[in-house]
RNA sequence: GCCCCCAUCGUCUAGAGGCCUAGGACGCCACCCUUUCAAGGUGGAGAUCACCGGUUCGAAUCCGGUUGGGGGCACCA
């Protein structure tokens, strides 16, 4: 581990955080940032949090928070630090881990800003705020909010609590310029003149990102703030938070986003953005892994195949590219195949267990494994690819129509002949004799004998056996499936072509 | 509307002033291999480095502007 390449953390020890919130199943985009934190923690000996941001209630749930967390431990992300499955029995000591169970904590900072007159109550409604925000826009002007309730007397304090009217909270900004070192962008200036007093704490007591962030970053002493641009215009809120609370400033990195095709904020409108979607397709996590790390980083050399240990080994802040990338399926794709055939036969095969049907023992698996391997992109690919081992003989006849039996330039008769030539020749095997190789060479001999080439011979036998055009290699796939059910389905293809044949 | 960020082949990217008549990968095309499809091999098309101006002996690389794209401006995160 370099520490030349260790960023200035004030002295402090590093620590970074990853933040979901279990709103919706893992996003791609969590998913790499969690990766780029994790690598980063990794790579600098630092720690790494896991923290749940579920303040809104109303739109978190604990199948969301199963989901990410489970699917960042498919992808092979670990944290020091984070939550257990029973509450009240975290790992680390800066928990609880959950926003939810830390409550108290918010309220008592925010009670601080209220003392110390950096917040103030707000009685405003939201109609009320929607009309002055209307008013505003109406007159192109910024829709930041006026500052009323700042204004407010006391007896109109008393009048709101009379009438039984709950206060938000609400952070007083400082105008002032706030600049910051973004670790990848460097300097970056804002004017805070142009911000309206936010919100801290809803009327209902519930406290908002802005604020609990800032919070749980200082309590849970974190260094380095590693995060989407998304959040870049966010920062100066958050820096004058973190001055009106007197805490420590991190430093602040913001990694560029992932796109849809047009370049947008990669969405799940426009784009498949859960983990688990790719995941249950059979996208293999290391793949995964690889294509997330290269979206918008580069080891600065041309190598591009990394595993985890790779990557936090390479890994830097320095590489990060500051232009936000579009997610290219293709390229993710080409990586899986990659991961694939990498796999031994035996791994594979595990994996592709739960994508094939029961019918087919490991056994029989383990024998497919190596025919389809190079075919596969996806891991579900294979259900399709070795469909015809499961399917009955009537399932397999009924999928072709003779037209698929005929190699380019020839009739249904002819077909029938090579059809009829082929159960000849393989008929006269034992069950013990069918294997590969053996019916490879009867049928070059009998497509010799025909006169024909190899390649046409083998198309009318390739759909009568797979009732398809397209498929793992014709002979293996025989002796997969064994001597009666070639026998069987070679006899069901020469009925089908022999009305026709008979005609032509 | 205001603020901020960004800008190298279609896409992901290499590139930190001369090594760049811009390299790699994906995708695309062709050929080879071949029992189909893949995989593999070889080759090819594809970027006047968004544009304009400056700095410099020299700029994809530095500076300024323009244009274009994106993000943010919630009692969501």
């Amino acid at each position: 581990m370099s520490e030349t390449t260790l960023p200035e953390s004030a002295g402090r020890p590093i620590r970074v955080r990853m933040a979901p919130s279990p709103t919706g199943p893992l996003h791609i985009g969590t998913a790499r940032t969690s990766l780029y934190n994790f690598l980063f923690a990794r790579h600098h000996g630092g720690t790494y949090v896991l923290r749940v941001e579920d303040t809104d209630v109303a739109r978190s749930t604990i199948e969301h928070e199963r989901d990410i967390i489970d699917n960042l431990h498919w992808l092979g992300i670990t944290w020091d630090e984070g939550p257990q499955v029973a509450r009240g029995d975290d790992i680390g000591s800066f928990g609880p881990y959950r926003q939810s169970q830390r409550m108290e904590l918010y309220a008592a900072e925010a009670a601080r800003l209220l003392e110390s007159g950096a917040a103030y109550h707000c009685w405003c409604t939201p109609e009320e705020l929607e009309a002055v925000r209307r008013d505003l826009e109406a007159r192109k002007e910024a829709p930041r909010y006026n500052g009323r309730c700042l204004r407010l007397t006391d007896a109109d304090r008393a009048l709101f609590t009379a009438e039984g009217r709950m206060p938000a909270i609400r952070f007083r900004v400082t105008p002032e310029t706030i600049r910051f070192d973004d670790l990848i962008r460097g300097e970056v200036e804002f004017d805070n003149a142009l911000l309206g007093d936010f919100v801290i704490v809803r009327a209902d007591g519930v406290p908002l990102y802005h604020f609990v962030v800032v919070v749980d970053d200082e309590k849970m002493a974190i260094s380095h703030v590693i995060r989407g641009e998304d959040h870049l215009s966010n920062t100066p809120k958050h820096i004058a938070l973190i001055r009106a609370l007197g805490y420590d400033e991190p430093r602040f990195g913001h990694i560029p986003l992932i796109l849809n095709a047009d370049r947008s904020k990669m969405s799940k409108r426009k784009s498949q953005t859960a983990i688990t979607a790719f995941r249950e397709q059979g996208y293999l996590p290391e793949a995964m892994v690889n294509f997330l790390a290269f979206l918008g980083w580069s080891p600065g050399t041309e190598e591009e195949i990394f595993t985890l240990d790779e990557l936090s080994r390479r890994f830097d802040l320095d590489h990060v590219h500051k232009a936000g990338a579009v997610f290219d399926q293709d390229r993710l794709d080409h990586l899986n195949g990659v991961y694939i055939r990498d796999l031994s036969d035996e791994q594979l095969a595990l994996r592709l267990r739960p994508y094939l049907p029961d019918a087919l023992d490991d056994d029989a698996v383990l024998r497919v494994t190596p025919l389809i391997k190079e075919r596969l992109v996806r891991l579900s690919d294979a259900t399709e690819l070795t469909a015809f081992l499961t399917e009955s003989d009537e399932q397999v006849a009924a999928l072709f129509d003779v037209e698929q039996l005929l190699p380019k330039g020839r009739g249904p008769a002819e077909a029938a002949t090579a059809l009829s030539s082929a159960r000849e020749a393989l008929a006269e095997l034992d069950d013990g004799d069918f294997a590969a190789d053996v019916l490879e060479s009867r049928c070059r001999a009998a497509a010799e004998r025909l006169d024909w080439k190899a390649g046409d011979f083998f198309r009318p036998l390739r759909t009568a056996i797979t009732g398809r055009t397209v498929s793992p290699p014709l002979f293996g796939s025989m002796e997969l499936l064994g001597r009666d059910r070639v026998l069987a389905r070679l006899g069901m293809a020469l009925e089908k072509v022999g009305p026709q044949a008979v005609g032509a």
